[in-house]
DNA sequence: ATGAAAGCGCTAACAT
DNA sequence: ATGTTAGCGCTTTCAT
């Protein structure tokens, strides 16, 4: 930036405004300064201006994997809309680990991120103290809480669970079954489904829950185990698609016929699920508008644009029913 | 840090010491340190060191988009690796558009990225001029490439759309289509499919292009448009499994018998395919490896260890056979 | 509209 | 094994 200055012959702050403040430098000198840039290839060192200014225009999300394609689109959304507005992203994987979780927020705090998004609402109390502590925009995604660090961006996955119990019951099924990953939406999902399944009498569900992250041929066993256990089964709920297209599978091979011999339901409606064989009733979350919409409410907050916006944001879900049950 | 070293009773290199190089302090004062780090919640400044020591433990990757599975998995391996390793994921979306890239490039090289990762091996000379000034490690990865900037991982797209071209002829197929996204790699399957089919004779291909990033929607549209102008299409090459599993659907819709009124071939072999029916034919790329390769050379290279490696590394790719084609 | 001075919080290089 | 000094490349604040 020496370089730059003497090189247009102002001093070095004249250089700096012209990157940062375009509009307070006369137009003459800003020429000047932007011919002189162009000439050396001066690239700024963010990471001086981080230091000076302590605000880092960086963005720091955590989510349990990318190869599910729900939490990919979610990032996808986010970083369109980070990046439109000039901020960076820091991606992180917990692996659905929650010391991981921690450790990569630690690493994040250090690098001084200006905003965190983290994905579901169950933190340990040190993610949370940290994170409080930092002082910066934090919002939880993919979930609702009555005690969010800071804003919420998701929908009720209770409420999403008692929707396929109410569709599958009101269509016949007797004997349910579940299958699901062994993580906190999943459970969710699962009390959501238990309770509307009660409340007209049904109390007993079938479980399977598998290691995070699920595949399809999870979803493949579990049904298998399912029918071996409790043959009667008609009706199932799998905490996602991936693990319903692998159900699916399972039926073609075994010969049971959906739905009639049993209904399957998915969950945040895969672009596949309307592809599948029978095409997959589901619950369609918009992945990527939940990581547009927390993106552009981080930016509206650093942005000082402090609108008494409420904490939660429910976007809802849909349930999207086709053949499968 | 001052804070610290007072409450340690140290000087601030001790801490930074105690930090970075523990095993380099005394046992007894790194205790000391250390419990002055717990006492006060210390939260070192990673901007502030890699300024002092120009190296930000950052790589930066740049993809077309997230929401295609196969970069997804790409980068989860390329962040699990690197997380390992002590290394932060700075990402960024492209949307196939190079001057995205470009200006992505100078985003990254600003916050002095110790390492770039890029998809593909076109860019613009903007780009590898940037890029070779920076001086930091690259790789290029997703395709081959006989003028790398630094380092490829990947396979040959060529190569692919070759044997794919070759298993559907071997199958009897008379009448080619190729539907895929306008982009590079997608172009590179088209050349070596139609160079393959050109070698027994077959120098008409019909083909359907469509903007990226490619839905199941695109996939079904095109076959229905290509059809309409080649009823006797018997042989179909999809640069990947989404428009495929599109391609499955509109068959199913227009009761085109898969695989023998028409054979089709995918690519990169989503979790998915295996499970659609018909059981998709398609081209495994191990999307997931190919990050995690990605990620463990440059992590070599960073550290110093500079075997001299090959400058280019092909993953290879292989023709899974199902049921479709 | 432009500049001078000071400092952000670390690490490198050289002592001791 | 620990400390001293200098400086990384910016932005801030206050002048002019």
């Amino acid at each position: 930036m020496t370089d730059v200055a003497r090189e247009a012959g102002v001093a070095r702050v004249t250089v700096s405004r012209v990157i940062s403040a375009p509009e307070s430098v006369a137009p003459v000198t800003r020429a000047a300064v932007e011919a002189a840039i162009a000439r050396l290839g001066f690239v700024p060192n963010l990471n001086a201006g981080t230091l000076a200014s302590s605000r880092s225009r960086i963005v720091g999300a955590l989510v349990p994997t990318l190869s599910n394609a729900w939490f990919a689109d979610t990032i996808d959304g986010l970083s369109v809309t980070l990046s439109a507005a000039g901020y960076q992203l820091l991606l992180g994987q917990t692996r659905y680990d929650t010391r991981e979780e921690e450790r990569l927020v630690d690493a994040f705090i250090g690098r001084r991120v200006d905003a965190m998004v983290l994905t579901g609402t169950q933190h340990s109390s040190g993610v949370r103290a940290k994170l409080q502590r930092a002082g910066i925009p934090v919002v939880e995604c993919w979930d609702l809480s009555d005690s969010p660090i800071d804003t919420v961006v998701g929908f009720s996955n209770t409420a999403a669970g008692a929707a396929v119990a109410r569709h599958l019951l009101a269509r016949g099924c007797q004997r349910l079954g579940f299958i699901g990953a062994q993580e906190h939406r999943s459970s969710q999902r699962l009390q959501g489904f238990r309770e509307a399944a009660k409340e007209i009498g049904i109390s007993n569900v079938a479980v399977q829950l598998v290691q995070p992250p699920s595949s399809v041929d999870d979803g493949a066993r579990s049904l298998e185990a399912l029918i071996a256990a409790q043959p009667a089964l008609d009706g199932l709920f799998c905490s996602n698609d991936t693990l319903a297209l692998g159900a699916l599978m399972a039926c073609r091979h075994n010969k049971w016929v959906v739905p009639q011999r049993i209904a399957i339901a998915g969950f945040s409606d895969l672009p596949v699920a309307a592809a599948s064989v029978p095409a997959l009733t589901t619950v369609r979350i918009e992945s990527r508008e939940l990581g547009e919409r927390t993106g552009s409410l981080l930016v509206q907050r650093l942005r000082g644009e402090t609108e008494n916006s409420p904490r939660v944001h429910d976007l809802g879900f849909k349930l999207v029913v086709r053949e499968s049950a």
